[in-house]
Order: C-alpha cells, then sequence, then structure tokens
DNA sequence: GAGTGGTCTAGACCACTGC
DNA sequence: CAGTGGTCTAGACCACTCG
C-alpha cells in the first residue's frame, strides 16, 4: 500500500558511486590497474559479487576496461583501441588509408553566448578556439572548429598541436588530465561556405554533413563543444542502432 | 603453454543461444512474456543465477525487456517506449508536435543488382519499394523509399499502409511476424534533386541528409534496405557516443 | 500471500597472465 | 606458481505486482 524509500539504492550501486568518485577525483589514472576485485571487496566491506556487479556497469559505460588475468584498467584515450571512439567514419569503397590532423589555428577569445551556455561557462570567462583538418589518404575530409574551457586547457599552443602524435583526445588526456567519457552529437547537411569548400576542396555551396559534439568528462561535465563539417563525397558517418 | 580450447563457450551463453532460438523460432512472440526464470533453471538443469546472465544479456541487446514483479517479455515494437527505436530526430527548437506517416506509393518490382546484394537475394527476386512522407507538426520532413523482400511482405499495399496507425515496424511485427532487431546506418550530405525538393517543401539543390539504413531481424538476417532524405532545416539527427 | 525479478553472500572451481 | 578476472552454484532475503 504505501510506497517507501523511493531513493532506495542497491548496495553495488553505492559501491560505483565510489569508484566514480575515485576516478573522477584522479585517484585511479587512465591506463593504470585499479586494485584487484577481492582487494575492493575487502575495503568497502562486501562480497565480490557485489564488487563485481560495480565494475561490470563501469566496464560498460567504458569507464574501466577488464582484462583476464591481467586486471582491471581505467580506460584510456591512449590505447589504440580507442583512438578512434568517437570518429565514426568510413570509406564509402576501399580502404580508410592513413588519417593524419593538420591544424590551422588555435588562439584564445571571450566565451561568446552560445559557448557559454554549452559548457557552461561565463560570457567573461575565456576560451580556446581550435581549427583543424583531418585527413584521410592525404585528402581532407573533415574541417573542425573546436571550443575548449580556457582555465582548464591553458597554455595549449599550435606548436603543440602540431608536434602532437595521436588523437587530440589523448591530448587532453595527457597533458591536461581531462578524460572524455561520452559525447552527444547533433547532425545536419548544410551548404559549404567560401572559405570551408576551399579547405576541403569542394565547391561552394556544396552538401556538407555538419556534425555538432558536446563531450563530457566524469561527471557529466561538458568540456568541449565541436563543430565538424566533413565532406561525404567519398565518405560517410556510420551508426549502429540496437 | 598450449592453447586449449579456442571455442570455450561458458554455461550461460549457451543458455542464451537456446533461448535466441526460442524467440527466432517464434514460439515466444513479441509482447508476451516468457518463462520465469527459476522455470528456466529448472528446464535446462542449471542455476537461476545462470539464467539470468543469459537474460541479462538479451536484455541489454533490447530483445527482452524485464519488469520486476510481472515478468521478462519479448521486446516488441507495439510497446510505446519503443515506437521510435530507430528515429533519431530532434527538433532544433521547441518540441517535436504530432508526428504522421504518410504512404505515397507501394509497388512491386525485380531486385536491383544494389537491393539484390543488401538484402541476399537474388535478381530473379521480386521486392516491395514504399515511399512515404514522415511528417511532425503537419510540416515533412523525412523523404523514405524503402525496400523490402517481396516474398516475406506479399501482400503488402499501399491501402494497408495508410489504415495503419502505428510505426511501420510494428506494423512488420504484426502482420508478417518480422521483428526488426538492430540496424545499420549511413549518413551522407546530399543536394536535393527536384521531386524530393517538392515533396519536402525546399529548394532544389538543397542540402538534405541522406540515411541510408539495413535493418536486420533476429538471426542477423537482412530484412529492409531504407533510404531517407532528411529535411535539417529545423530538425536535426541526434546521436550519443558513449 | 504467492509469484516475479533484484540483490547479496560465500564458496568452489575455471581460464588466463606473468614471474 | 600465485594472482587476476570469469563462471557457476545454492540459498537467503528484498522490492514489486496482482488478485
Amino acid at each position: 500500500m504505501i510506497q517507501v524509500s523511493p531513493t532506495f539504492s542497491p548496495l553495488y550501486r553505492q559501491i560505483k558511486t565510489l569508484m566514480l568518485q575515485s576516478l573522477a577525483g584522479g585517484q585511479w589514472r587512465p591506463g593504470e590497474a585499479i586494485p584487484s576485485e577481492s582487494e575492493l571487496a575487502q575495503r568497502f566491506s562486501v562480497s565480490q559479487g557485489t564488487v563485481r556487479k560495480a565494475v561490470d556497469e563501469l566496464a560498460a559505460e567504458n569507464l574501466l576496461v577488464r582484462k583476464q588475468g591481467k586486471g582491471t584498467f581505467v580506460a584510456s584515450h591512449n590505447d589504440p583501441r580507442a583512438f578512434f571512439r568517437f570518429l565514426r567514419l568510413t570509406a564509402l569503397e576501399g580502404e580508410m588509408g592513413q588519417s593524419r590532423s593538420v591544424p590551422l589555428e588555435c588562439w584564445r577569445a571571450k566565451a561568446g553566448p552560445e559557448a557559454a551556455r554549452v559548457l557552461g561557462l561565463n560570457l567573461a570567462d575565456s576560451i580556446i578556439v581550435v581549427r583543424r583538418v583531418l585527413e584521410f589518404s592525404d585528402k581532407p575530409v573533415v574541417l573542425d572548429e573546436i571550443y575548449l574551457p580556457g582555465n582548464t586547457f591553458a597554455g595549449i599552443s599550435l606548436d603543440e598541436l602540431k608536434t602532437w602524435q595521436g588523437s587530440l583526445y589523448s591530448l587532453f588526456e595527457s597533458q591536461f588530465g581531462v578524460r572524455m567519457v561520452r559525447a552527444e552529437e547533433r547532425l545536419r547537411a548544410v551548404a559549404a561556405d567560401r572559405v570551408s569548400a576551399e579547405i576541403l576542396g569542394v565547391a561552394e555551396g556544396a552538401p556538407l554533413l555538419s556534425v555538432e559534439r558536446v563531450s563530457y568528462s566524469y561527471a557529466d561535465k561538458p568540456m568541449e563543444w565541436r563543430r565538424g563539417l566533413y565532406s561525404t563525397a567519398s565518405h560517410a558517418y556510420i551508426n549502429q542502432l540496437g
């Protein structure tokens, strides 16, 4: 009859929350192993099965990676298997070929109203803007414009971007301690403006795929706003619907 | 030293395979409850925990739906919660408004080389082609052209499509016993041709989002090939990256 | 109250890794 | 070999639904 404990939370979720705090707080760093299941069970005074269920969920969310016989590790964008975690691109015919990121510009600015809203900043706060091209087989395919909170990513420079070998997200993780956990994208079809058309090697007014992305760090904190223009003449954005 | 049993498969996966056969074979029908965990445990001579793990995976793949206190049910496109399972559309501003599917045409044809390849048919086999418009708030947003294997969907007609209240997938499930389980999409930006532009109410040559989708039934059998043209003037395709 | 799924425990054993 | 995650069991109890 009477509804009790509407805030009931099972033990394994409380354990999961504690583990999330260790991740967000930086006690467990990307690429490193976390304590073994039996040790965590002791530490939290629960059975191993309960810890296991918490780890199961964190692994399903790609925050942890289990490796039988070795241990459980904090997921990292440096892991080659996670290199293109957020890039859903395929070649219409043949292979993708070698990929290369070509940074074009990098400057500081005051947050505009849209960037401020999306990133949860004040209009007075500074942001970093990066423009870069993604090439496949030496042909430009994606033109990205990336907005980052200036405080967290202070000191980033065009030189550093040009020097870095690896994905932007692995740079964010290694150099600034920011690990992107998930992202939301909005896709639209737009007409190429003159500048973008030239950079991507298409005609002005040609249809381009516009991909707006907001990336979130551990505590669902938005840490990156990005707009990509994809030339889909010889590539396509792929998606799995489950 | 020596690698043994490369084909090792845990018990719960074998149980899962058996359950999948009951789903694909039609013994368990969409919307109905499957036997309780304890009964399945008895039937398969395993512990309840092992059945549970099999059900967990099937539920994670959206093939089953658990309802505490009531039972476990076969997922169905008739379930209102699954109505827009494969439609990733949102309004740029405000609400989506009322949706309506307007069938335009429906005819039989011989499978072209592309449809035959995608659907695993011979060139001699017949297919059904459906064209329809999706409207939101009485404005056309998506123009779909849908290709179905003629044998399975024999007898489908424009009248039936016009009469049906509900999603196409719920019609496929209810009238033809075909439940789509997952789908793969390829997105590109294209220029509107004259006919599509008129139907969608945009200028000829305007950028449209092209969404090609292959939908699969239980045994990973491709059962639908669909190409949608999305007008993204006031709507966007949304995607979650985990 | 009976039946369902959901949680938690304790213990045994298997599969894999690396020293 | 010891240590890790992975599987499986048996049993107890909790939360929820329905008649």
